[in-house]
DNA sequence: CAGTATCCGATGCGATACTG
DNA sequence: CAGTATCGCATCGGATACTG
C-alpha cells in the first residue's frame, strides 16, 4: 500500500480508504451485500481481480472479515465495528455529494445494472402483494438494457437474463429519466406524464407500483441553489 | 480525471475526493493554509507538479477558488461553501483513523517538518509570551532534523535554515517521542522524565514552554481498546 | 517565492483469459 | 459462483530544470 509518510490520523485513514473502488466496496456492504457476486453487481466496471485485492486490503486493514457462510461452503464479507463506524462517513460524503456535485445526470454516469440493483434492494417489503411478482423492465436511450424484477418475500431478486416467469408489468423507461426519478430530481409521476416512463399490466398492480419503490437514500438532500418545490 | 460511470452521489464525490493527495490538500486548507508554499509546508514529499495538478481540479470540482492576494502579485487558495462544508467529513476521517488505524508511530510515519509545521499552527497566541521567543528544536532518533520556531504575534514561524536570532530555548526531542506526545499518546512530561524531550534554556521559559503547545485536533480521542489512564 | 515543463521508472488499473 | 493469473497502458512519483 502506497503511505503518505505523516502520522496525521486523517493521512492514515486516507490511506486506506482514498483508493479508488474502495469507498464504494464499503458503501456495498453498509448497504447489505456480503457476497462477492453481491458486491460485482453494485459495483459494474470494477474488475474482479482489483475486487479481491481490496478485499484483501481492507480485511488487513480490519474494515471487515470474511466467514465461511452458513452452508460452510462460500465466504461472506462482513464489516467490523470499526468498518461500521464507516457509516456516518460515507453518508456525509454522499450528502455532500447530493448537495454540490454537478447533479444533472449525464450519460457517462447511467447504468441500468446499478439502477435496478439499487431498486431492488430499497423495495418496501411491507408494501408489496402477498404473492410473487414478476416486472420486467426495459430500459432505452442513453444506456440500454433489460432486467427482470421479481418481487417476492422474503428477498426480492432481480435477473439478466429472463427468469421465465409469467411477466405481471412491463415497465419501459428512458434510462436518465429513471435515474433523476431514483436520485428525487422528478417525481415518477412527471416522469409518466412526460411520456418518458411507461407502466403496462393490470392496472391495480401499476398504479401500486410506484408505491413499493423507495427512493435513492439521498433522494431527500437538496442539490445546493436549488430552488424548493412548490 | 476518472470516473465511476455511476449516478451515485458518493461515487461522483470520490472521483474528486478520494484521489490520492485530496484529502490531505483540503486538510491543510481547512486548517487555515493558503499559499502555495504553506501548502508544501504542510504536504511533505508531494510533488510541486503533482499539487498544482490537483489545486486545479479541486478548482474545477468547484472546492476551491484561486484569489490574488492583498498584494494584487500573489495567488491564494480558498475554499468556497462546498469546501468548507467538508470539514466535518474530514474530521469524521481523522477521528476514525486516531480510533481504529494500526496507532503505533512507527519510522514510516514521523516527519518532524510536518511537526513543527503542525505545532506553530497550534501555539496558544493567549499563552505566548509579549515578546519574541526563538526555540530550536533538534529532532534525532528515527529521523532527523533542525528547525527554528519564531515563537510572536501576531504569528508564529518556522523555518528550515538559522534565522539569526538568539535562541531562548533549545527543545531536544526523540522524533517519535515527541510525535507520540502531539497525537495525545503520551504526555510531554513523561517524556521529559524518560530522557527522550529535554528542554533547555531560563527555566522560566522552559516551564512555560509546554503551555503554549496546544496538541493535535485528534489527542482526545481513544484508540479502540486503549485503557483509559488512571 | 510561486509556480510550470519535462522526463523517466515504478506502480496501479483495467481487460482478458483461465480455474476449481 | 468465486475467484486467480497475466499483461499492456496510463498515471503517479520523484528529480531536475526553467520562468516571472
Amino acid at each position: 500500500m502506497r503511505t503518505y509518510g505523516q502520522f496525521c490520523p486523517i493521512a492514515k485513514s486516507s490511506e486506506i480508504l482514498a483508493e479508488r473502488w474502495t469507498l464504494l466496496i464499503v458503501r456495498e456492504l453498509l448497504l447489505g451485500s456480503h457476497r462477492f457476486n453481491e458486491l460485482e453487481w453494485g459495483l459494474p466496471h470494477i474488475p474482479r481481480s482489483l475486487l479481491t485485492q481490496r478485499l484483501r486490503s481492507l480485511e488487513d486493514a480490519g474494515v471487515l472479515e470474511r466467514r465461511a457462510d452458513a452452508g460452510g461452503k462460500r465466504r461472506e464479507y462482513h464489516l467490523t465495528t470499526a468498518g461500521l463506524e464507516l457509516f456516518e462517513i460515507v453518508k456525509g460524503i454522499g450528502d455532500w455529494g447530493q448537495k454540490w456535485v454537478n447533479h444533472n445526470i449525464g450519460h457517462g454516469d447511467v447504468d441500468p445494472k446499478l439502477l435496478v440493483w439499487d431498486m431492488h434492494r430499497r423495495l418496501d417489503l411491507e408494501a408489496i402483494p402477498d404473492h410473487r411478482v414478476v416486472i420486467q423492465l426495459d430500459f432505452h436511450g442513453a444506456a440500454r438494457g433489460i432486467f427482470w424484477l421479481v418481487v417476492e418475500r422474503p428477498e426480492p431478486s432481480v435477473c439478466q437474463t429472463d427468469p421465465g416467469f409469467d411477466v405481471d408489468l412491463f415497465v419501459s423507461a428512458d434510462t436518465i429519466a429513471l435515474h433523476r426519478v431514483w436520485m428525487g430530481h422528478t417525481t415518477i409521476h412527471e416522469a409518466i406524464d412526460e411520456g418518458l416512463v411507461e407502466i403496462d399490466g393490470l392496472p391495480e398492480l401499476a398504479r401500486a407500483f410506484p408505491k413499493w419503490l423507495q427512493l435513492s437514500f439521498f433522494a431527500g438532500v437538496q442539490p445546493a441553489g436549488a430552488t424548493v418545490a412548490g
